[in-house]
DNA sequence: AGCACGCCGACT
DNA sequence: GTCGGCGTGCTC
């Protein structure tokens, strides 16, 4: 597309906004010219609000009608490869251009005038009197020759009161300034060296500095098991990539955004890195995305929303975890930050390295068909090596009812805690009890709201939804046949597995890890701290615990139930075991120490199971892409979902079945529609949802015939229609 | 998204 | 009579 690159004062232009209006509408340029790109406030109606010079204007409305553009936000204009970028992931998610622009434009008071504080600096006089307090301020000054500080800066920097300081500036020694409280983040360093690496590091970090080198774009799967030193060899990376002058980013899960981590990248580049993530401050936010598009904020490490900041100038995306599932998520639009990472880096002509102990089967797959590279790093960093794993027939031991440590798993954690080391018990189900049930009756308590069942939080004392969040006391009586007394607990949570614990160790230090077990990240960074120093003995934790911590003390991890997450229908339910057993079996042993895993399983023979013993990764993907390819589906296919919700269960259905009706546009691309039927959470926050799953051949052009095929429902106010374009759960 | 316009029920 | 419910439609 040849678009020009300013406009005249006057001239017409076209401006997308963020409102949801789903087309260009056409503005003036206002004194002084546009620039092609640049960010706008527009009026709207009575309103003013923030939109990008899109393009020339279309011409096609009532010139009398057309107004000027209010002013052009002091904001580095959007290049031409981000609203490439957001044009086709928008194209490819189906998601209307406002909404991507939105997503583009994630950081507060954009529109603002910058906003100002005053700085002391030098100044040309010498003050009438000289004391201690006045030289220290001054000798400060000048040892930071022509630096400017903030008041706060300068007096603590001196070890002065910040009178003195004022008193300078009267005297015309100190001069006080404007400006911008938006400041450049300070450069990284990369020529400070980080950890020694061992020599498949190396020979991995090589690699991808030669990819850097090559400065176009290339996607390389970085596989290396808990401990291998991905880190160590990503960061080498990307200190390739900032020392030709480029921007780097890592996306890492939100939870995984630790302040551990970013004190590791501060210790590789001398500098704290920018960090973007739902609890970044306001201010900094804007500063962020501001010093981003102007090239003045080196490196990012941040959550998936950052793939979205306007960097001038990207050289390297790293995807960490890249098969976490957080990754795909609805933020105003669905989009997996994994492959959009990778569109965006296509387009800007840049590096992307997907690491993961345990890859999503897409992107082994993508390696298998050489579409990325692919470097394993398999040794461990020092001397630390991959536990023994076995499995814990369930079949065979004495258990008693509302008991889930098997007499093998407890001697097991015995025996470790003899000889002072930790014990990690793994299930991944937060609460009390999943399920409440009334012996009386039958009645299971489930939410008012959603179809889901409500979970015991014993801690909290409530009954809460996982779905929608909602909560209740826990009711004395069943809310059906109101006999009371009769409610029990069906089912392991965490909360019960502590108890459990409790009674079979008495004298064990137990802590549990529960996200909702925190108020706030210091206070499970605090318990987190607590269990790396050896204050605790057994450790009991759900998913969190799966990601990133290191316990060097922690030797045995046992998984409740490893047949959790197993069965059900989900085709990724094997793929999702694999990983998550993967990951918490490699928090043993890290350090010195051999580390064990026992899985307690109903079905020790099960190929999934049978994979993660024998540890033989490539036979357990050889097979899932094996059946995966002959039942057509993901990565061998493509799916996509229509979730249709209402308040009214009839209207979605009725809607469901015309657009089943109707599937002429998808017969024309040989897709097959399966549904309606009711989306696995039928019920959410009070509205019905019903869901259409499509599939169809790889290489199908199925973008456009969904968009065609979903465009036949005539509006409804009540009716909500959302297109996922692949799905993660299928059913 | 907002906000105005507009067309029908219970109040001063 | 008229205040106000929120359905419908427009914003360059």
């Amino acid at each position: 597309m040849d678009l020009p690159s300013y406009y005249d004062p006057g001239a017409l232009v076209s401006v997308l906004t963020t409102q949801p209006i789903d087309r260009l509408l056409d503005y003036r340029a206002p004194e002084g010219g546009l620039a092609q790109g640049a960010f706008v406030q527009v009026p709207l109606g009575p309103r003013q609000v923030m939109g990008v010079v899109w393009g020339p204007g279309q011409g096609n409305y009532d010139a009398s009608k057309i107004r000027a553009v209010t002013k052009v936000l002091d904001v580095a204009p959007m290049r031409d490869e981000m609203r490439e970028f957001l044009i086709r992931a928008g194209d490819y998610t189906l998601t209307p251009m406002n909404a991507m622009l939105r997503l583009a434009t994630r950081a507060p008071g954009l529109s603002d005038p910058p906003s100002m504080q005053k700085v002391y600096r030098a100044g040309a006089d010498e003050p009438d009197r000289m004391t201690d307090a006045r030289r220290r301020v001054l000798d400060v000054l000048r040892d930071y020759g022509g630096l400017s500080f903030t008041l706060k800066e300068l007096s603590e920097m001196a070890g002065v009161s910040t009178g003195v300081v004022k008193g300078l500036v009267t005297q015309g020694a100190v001069r006080e300034e404007q400006a911008p409280r938006d400041t450049p983040y300070p450069r990284m360093d990369t020529d400070r060296h980080g950890k020694p690496l061992t020599d498949s590091q190396a020979a991995a970090a090589a690699h991808l500095e030669q990819g850097m080198r090559a400065g176009t774009y290339g996607t390389t799967l970085l596989r290396g098991v808990t401990g291998s030193g991905k880190t160590e060899v990503y960061l080498e990376a990307v200190a390739s990539c900032l020392a030709q002058g480029r921007q780097a980013l890592v996306l890492l899960p939100e939870i995984a955004l630790s302040e551990q981590f970013l004190i590791r990248v501060e210790q590789r580049f001398g500098a704290k890195p920018v960090e973007w993530h739902s609890g970044v401050t306001m201010t900094e936010r804007r500063r962020a995305w501001k010093m981003v598009g102007q090239g003045q904020a080196e490196l990012v490490i941040g959550a998936r929303s950052a793939l979205f900041l306007p960097f001038r100038d990207l050289g390297l995306i790293v995807v960490d975890e890249e098969h976490d599932t957080s990754y795909k998520q609805e933020d105003g639009a669905l989009y997996s930050a994994r492959d959009m990472s990778v569109l965006r880096a296509s387009i800007a002509g840049a590096r992307v390295v997907l690491a993961s102990a345990t890859p999503s089967l897409e992107s082994w797959a993508n390696a298998d068909a050489g579409k990325y590279d692919r470097i394993d790093l398999d040794a461990r960093f020092g001397t630390a090596v991959l536990p023994e794993m076995r499995a814990i027939d369930m079949r065979n031991e004495q258990m008693q009812s509302g008991r889930w440590i098997s007499p093998s798993l407890a001697r097991a954690v015995r025996s470790r805690m003899e000889k002072g080391e930790q014990s990690l018990l793994f299930l991944n189900r937060r609460g009390y009890a999943p399920v409440t049930l009334c012996r009386a009756c039958g009645e299971q308590i489930s939410c008012d709201h959603c179809d889901a069942s409500m979970v015991e939080h014993r801690f909290l004392k409530r009954l809460i939804c996982h779905q929608c969040g909602d909560s209740k006391p826990v009711p004395e009586a069943c809310p059906k046949c109101e006999v009371e007394g009769k409610l029990a607990p069906i089912g392991p949570g965490v909360e019960r597995l502590a108890e459990e614990v409790e009674a079979v160790f008495p004298e064990a230090r137990v802590a549990v890890l529960s996200s909702d077990l925190f108020s706030s990240a210091r206070a499970l960074k605090a318990a987190i701290a607590e269990i790396a120093e050896g204050e605790v003995d057994i450790i009991i934790g759900t998913q969190l615990v799966a990601k990133g911590h290191n316990f060097p003390n922690l030797t045995l991890v046992g998984v409740i139930d490893s047949d959790l997450g197993l069965q059900g229908s989900d085709l990724r339910a094997a793929e999702r075991t694999f990983q998550l057993m993967r990951q918490v079996a490699g928090r043993a042993g890290r350090a010195d120490i051999p580390g064990e895993a026992l899985l307690q399983t109903h079905q020790p023979e099960h190929p999934v199971i049978r994979a993660i013993l024998s540890g033989d990764e490539e036979e357990f993907w050889r097979a899932e892409a094996e059946a995966r390819r002959a039942a057509g589906m993901p990565p061998y296919g493509r799916l996509a979902a229509v979730i249709l919700s209402a308040s009214d269960p009839q209207a979605a259905f009725a809607a469901g079945q015309e657009l089943a009706r109707r599937a002429g546009p998808l017969n024309a691309v040989q897709a097959q529609v399966f549904g309606p039927a009711a989306a696995p959470i039928a019920r959410i926050r009070g509205r019905h949802r019903v869901r259409m799953l499509v599939k169809a051949d790889k290489g199908v052009a199925l973008q456009g015939a969904m968009a065609q095929w979903v465009g036949q429902l005539r509006p409804d106010k009540d009716l909500r229609v959302a297109v996922d374009i692949d799905p993660q759960s299928f059913f």
